[in-house]
DNA sequence: ATCGTAGGCTTAACCGTTTAACCCGGCAAG
DNA sequence: CTTGCCGGGTTAAACGGTTAAGCCTACGAT
């Protein structure tokens, strides 16, 4: 059954297809009879305009791209929402493009979502060192998330605070050997978390070891055998899905979590919560931060001539069960 | 800067623009000089067909559309992954769609869908007992995933199998006391597996309680006191995320997992092997199921006079650390 | 009575491709 | 020397909308 075109609707209605488009657009001026009429042929036919036709003509396809680094990592599912969420509201689709953490993959994925002319673009790169390797300009506004490039709008949370913020639950728990499992070398939000770290850090409390991860439950075997081989008091993640792999570890090899020592992730993931022991942690607001994301898109395709926008989120700390004063009766 | 438009690539190659979509499309019947004059020119000018033309001229979009019930139940990311790479592989993009759990969202949801034109679509329904709220007949091929609808093919796992298999573990593990949580009552397919699982549950064992809850974490409180109030040895839930909040609550309630009774899953999502205890669960190939979604749509895609097709995929039973035999202590 | 104008419509061009139909020159077959 | 056909192109009509421009008619102001 051929759906219903704007001429079917038009010659029902005994009037040109130009005055069913004003109607159907509140544009041009057409009198209420004219328009009752109109409206009432759309709704015998079950007449919806063809958006891509639409966004042919007009040039505006009320689509925006979502480019994922990895979609099993489940911060974006989260955060695909929150996009989601916000484009539904103001009557966007998107294309969704998962890059499954290969450069490839993304570049390829971008090039599709190009063809397929969207008018902004929401991106998660893979790696942040993608300056160089970006495929030809892209030709719509794009917002960049988890890093910030210099021709891109961007939103992130803030991260450094939540650095801060981790290295003060250490301070008032009291923790003096730290491992550190940073975020892997590309990722600047990494070193900018790490940096707030770092520096907040009270001065009794020192880095025992530190390992660049990728951001996955995997830990590479060398690394767990390390980890294990050094006692410490508080393990500091760049990241949820670290801090669970890291909790496996531990688990496995019989070390107690929080009763031997304390873990901190950051992210908090739905699954923090879930999980045995349930995860202290950086709240970071996903599902605000995909909102966001759209929202400051949106601004751009509206007004392209805006200053460059940086907009930051706030973060907290959820103190869940993983972490636990340091037992004063070693000194 | 306004991206190169066909005819701009026929205007330097001095061709029409016939020409160059025959280039471009292998068909029609170009001299290998022109071809390769043309070829050039679309390199020069890093000229890509607008793939919103191409899609309205021929109405092929080289398009689908994903429609999942709720992005945040870790199941259907990993599903959405499988789909996205299935149609990547063919040159087809994924608009996304997530019901959010809300009827109403998968009523506009599809609407907004349509309207673009796909060429097809999956489909995890909110509820199963969509037939009657149905928006006008969707104009393109339907494949479901999670329930079989008369009129569209369907992928599904062996959900029955999978209940056989649950009961079959119990058997071998000899527990008595079964405590069952399945899904809600709307769920076609949940009531196939509890139908597997209870035809195949060895004489000797009962079940004591029986819940049916919808597909999350959260359980009720009245019902998480009813089940912390009667001992079981071994609880079977419809889902790993149902199977996540289950050991939420005895965890809090002190009770020890495998310990005190066992806990099986259904799924297998990625999370199962890295919560604590980690998942003894039925294994759903996630990924192969949105590959065979994805190609099932293509197959009727290209022939849409193919008898109605319900493919079936094997499930496993895998065996972790949240499962272990009943101490026969008491008998 | 005349003019200007506003309201209500229609006409037709256009968005960027694809593709059916046609055209033209050259060569092989009759 | 025709005729037919084929290779290599071009022309122009779609696809389904939007929108600038134009065309009446009626009406209020001068």
């Amino acid at each position: 059954m051929r759906r219903a075109t704007i001429r079917d609707v038009a010659e029902r209605a005994g009037v040109s297809t130009a005055t069913v488009s004003y109607v159907l657009n509140g544009t041009g001026s057409v009198s209420p009879e004219t328009a009752q009429r109109v409206r009432d042929c759309v709704e015998q036919l079950g007449y919806r305009a063809n958006s891509l036709a639409v966004a042919h003509r007009t040039g505006r396809s009320r689509t925006i791209g979502l480019a994922l680094a990895d979609l099993t990592n489940p911060f974006f599912p989260e955060f695909a929402r929150g996009v989601h969420r916000a484009a539904a509201e103001n009557g966007f689709s998107v294309f969704l493009m998962d890059a499954q953490g290969c450069p490839d993959h993304e570049l390829e994925g971008l090039q599709m979502l190009t063809d397929r002319v969207p008018e902004g673009l929401i991106w998660v790169p893979v790696a942040d060192d993608v300056l160089d390797s970006r495929p030809t300009p892209l030709p719509f506004p794009v917002v960049t998330f988890d890093c910030e490039l210099p021709e891109f709008d961007s939103v992130n949370a803030d991260v450094r605070r939540g650095g801060e913020l981790q290295a003060e639950l250490i301070a008032a728990q009291g923790h003096r050997r730290i491992g550190l499992i940073s975020g892997p070398e590309w990722s600047e939000t990494g070193r900018v978390r790490r940096a707030g770290l770092l520096e907040t850090l009270p001065p009794d409390a020192h880095v025992v070891w530190e390992y660049s991860l990728d951001y996955s439950t995997n830990i590479p075997e060398p690394v767990r055998q390390d980890i294990l081989a050094h006692e410490v008091d508080c393990v500091v993640t760049a990241n949820d899905i670290q801090a669970i792999g890291l909790l496996q570890i531990y688990r496995d090899a019989g070390v107690s979590v929080p009763g031997d020592l304390s873990v901190i992730g950051f992210d908090d993931i739905d699954l923090a919560a879930r999980i045995s022991p349930s995860l202290t942690t950086v709240h970071l607001p996903v599902g605000q931060l995909g909102h966001a994301a759209f929202e400051v898109l949106l601004d751009r395709i509206k007004n392209p001539d805006l200053p460059r926008q940086r907009r930051l989120l706030d973060v907290s700390m959820t103190i869940r069960s993983s972490t636990q004063p340091r037992v004063s009766s070693e000194p």
